[in-house]
DNA sequence: CGCAGAAATGCAATCAATGCAAATATGCGC
DNA sequence: GCGCATATTTGCATTGATTGCATTTCTGCG
């Protein structure tokens, strides 16, 4: 896709994967609290000044792969043909996500210290909202509704919770330990779930919203 | 209900109580970043020092009522007899608390510091993470299964979701601005996404779940 | 080689959060 | 009413994340 973005932004990107191994492999060696900004910078080689042009934050490090994930989920709906709805098109991004995803090092360390430091919990929570409000634009210009409206609100916030707990899946126990799910293992979960999101706005067919009200349209 | 808890506790609660109507009324005129904690606790007439040993953090005082709302929720849920199901215990639990929410007057300026600081959309966005695991953990129980299977996971987070929607509902609109929605209003649409639950979890009658696969429940 | 713009730093200052120990205040039993 | 044991409130010092600003160090391109 993107080849020759110049030397200096390949070094720039280098970098920038120099301060996040550092800061993964430090975290997962004495936890996040215990790692200072100066750590992480000494480890990446970088003055610690700097490390605020890479990143907004300590908090942003540890997510930033979450928000490239979120930009190309943007794009795959906003890039989506007539006819395919905002929940399909999501289908298949997640599935061709879904690998990429089992094989990214950080993935173990990242929910340990998501379980563990609830700043970081709430980090997640936050971009899992991000992705909510995404979907929930598809949805709505799916069903011609506000993006505010209930629908799009239910469906968006089921499916991200359903993409969220793809990772809490785990496959079959064997007495040596735990086997990750397969793709496919994932897939068929959430294919479960959009049943389930058809069902309920199968269900609100029919039904219409009390009479003067509205969703908040609400600029700014 | 709790009527003499002893002079000191009174007094704690009335130091509370300035705390958070100083931050609030501080928070509505400068913002939240142009507020210290020491500019809080001058107008709360406490040590600075003093503002830790009633909450953890600057961020916390935002939410302390939604934290009260949650232990409450839990304990509705929980004492729930054997026949209600946690969504219907839920429902009423929202509709009797409508009221008070509408009544809160840091309702508008919490909404508005949680649109402008991501920090506080974060912490927001966790609190809204532990009112789902409660209900969760609800559905969970009435459904036979455990608290990560999918079905409490989806029916959790699209109650929550459409609890949070209740706020930006609004009724009418006048020339001179719009009307607040009645309780009457918002129960309404918290009726519909009940319908919607329903029925996807109808949708799911039937289902299995693939062979070989189970939902953590990994400890921890 | 030398310049204009981009990056990386250095430095100082804020401000939230925390540990610790001294200073106070409160409730209670005598 | 007095004094102790306990609960609170404070003061003080420190750590660490962030940020603004000015300076220095590259990099790509004539």
């Amino acid at each position: 896709m993107d080849s020759a973005p110049g030397l200096r932004e390949r070094k720039k990107q280098r970098t920038r994967d120099h301060i996040v191994a550092a800061a993964f492999r430090l975290f997962a060696e004495r936890g996040y609290a215990e790692t200072t900004l100066a750590d992480i910078a000494a480890a990446a080689d970088i003055a610690p000044r700097t490390f605020f042009a890479y990143f907004p934050s300590k908090e942003a490090l540890l997510f930033c792969d979450a928000e490239r994930d979120l930009r190309s989920l943007q794009e795959a709906l906003d890039a989506r043909p007539e006819g395919a709805t905002a929940i399909a098109r999501t289908r298949e991004w997640i599935a061709g996500r879904l690998e990429h995803w089992a094989s990214d090092p950080d993935a173990e360390v990242r929910k340990r210290l998501v379980r563990e430091v609830e700043a970081l919990a709430a980090q997640e929570r936050y971009v899992m909202g991000r992705f909510e409000a995404v979907l929930r634009r598809g949805v709505a210009r799916d069903l011609g509704e506000q993006p505010e409206a209930l629908r799009p609100t239910l469906v968006a916030a089921a499916a991200i919770a359903a993409l969220g707990s793809l990772e809490e899946i785990h496959g079959a126990e064997h007495t040596d330990g735990i086997e990750p799910a397969t793709a496919e293992q994932q897939l068929a979960v959430l294919d479960e779930a959009l049943v389930f999101l058809e069902g309920g706005i199968a269900a609100l067919q029919g039904h219409e919203a009390p009479e003067g009200l509205a969703a908040a349209t609400d600029g700014r």
